[in-house]
DNA sequence: ACCTATGTTGGATC
DNA sequence: AGATCCAACATAGG
């Protein structure tokens, strides 16, 4: 899916093209993933505004006037688009706002494990806050002090499941975790209480570097992801270790490898991340 | 054709 | 309690 540099380069994209429009009408052509559901959908956003476009973590809120919200998390498929008036949808377009300056936007997802949720603004807070989020990381005051100390409350936890847990640090999925341990030089497997200071304060600094750097490129486009637009991040040939497995490690030149991670592929560099 | 992969996450199970 | 697994689903590639 999107991960915090996708969803934020959407935010800001969703700020710029659809915050202050109206949302003439909404056609839901699959509503199994929308609550309430694609008809209250329908009847409850007709005619109303797009005041602003927020993230928290990986999920997107969309505020409306009269207080109402549409928290949409995009998982591991999802897009939005911003298309012309009269587009044809592709297959797996779900929904349809058609918006006051003609344009339409286009909320699609293949593999339909994203969601839409509309909500009025108490139940989107409960909501937001339910979901346990940890600190935004490139947002003042997540220092490596407080992210250490967050991890290390569960020693032993494999740190780079726990990366992605969003509990200590919001945002990071797959790539990113994978893109920061090689950065740190930490072992996809080290359990949390082998990891030294030293190590925290590099990973620290590797995923902030590295998610800073991802949204002034406006994302990674390894798989599925494009933008509002329809385009791809640019991040992929500057990712060190993600979808690199077999080929040189870039600080050392030995070929990386690639293991399971707690169900999920993980390219590391069996030189550089000693356990 | 069949088996495996794929950017998520929360609820079940060990 | 905390760690680990797997389903929800569609498509691509070996």
């Amino acid at each position: 899916m999107p991960e915090l540099p996708e969803v934020e380069t959407l935010r800001r994209q969703l700020s710029h093209e659809v915050a202050g429009k109206k949302v003439v009408r909404v056609d839901v052509r699959f509503g199994k993933r929308i609550s309430p559901s694609g008809a209250a959908l329908m009847k409850a956003l007709a005619g109303r505004r797009i005041e602003a476009v927020e993230r928290r973590a990986k999920l997107l809120r969309l505020r409306f006037d009269s207080g109402l919200n549409l928290l949409v998390h995009l998982k591991m498929t999802g897009r939005l688009l911003v298309r012309p008036q009269g587009s044809v949808p592709t297959k797996h377009v779900h929904a349809i706002f058609h918006l006051s300056d003609g344009r339409e936007l286009h909320w699609e997802d293949v593999r339909k494990f994203g969601f839409l949720k509309l909500m009025d603004d108490k139940k989107a807070d409960a909501y937001v806050e339910g979901r346990g989020y940890g600190p935004e990381p490139l947002e003042r005051g997540f220092s490596w002090q407080k992210m250490t100390a967050c991890l290390r409350t569960r020693p032993n936890a494999k740190i780079k499941p726990l990366l992605m847990e969003q509990g200590c640090i919001a945002g990071i999925g797959n790539i990113y975790a994978v893109e920061a341990l090689w950065e740190a030089k930490i072992h996809p497997l080290s359990r949390v209480k082998d990891v030294v200071d030293a190590r925290m304060k590099a990973l620290h600094r590797a995923v902030v570097r590295i998610l800073r750097a991802a949204v002034l490129a406006r994302g990674s486009s390894a798989d599925d992801y494009l933008d509002l637009y329809g385009r791809p991040g640019a991040f992929v040939p500057k990712l060190k270790a993600y979808g690199r497995e077999g080929k040189p490690c870039r600080r050392c030149g030995k070929p990386l490898k690639k293991m399971r991670v707690g169900g999920r592929g993980t390219a590391y560099c069996a030189l550089c991340q000693r356990q």
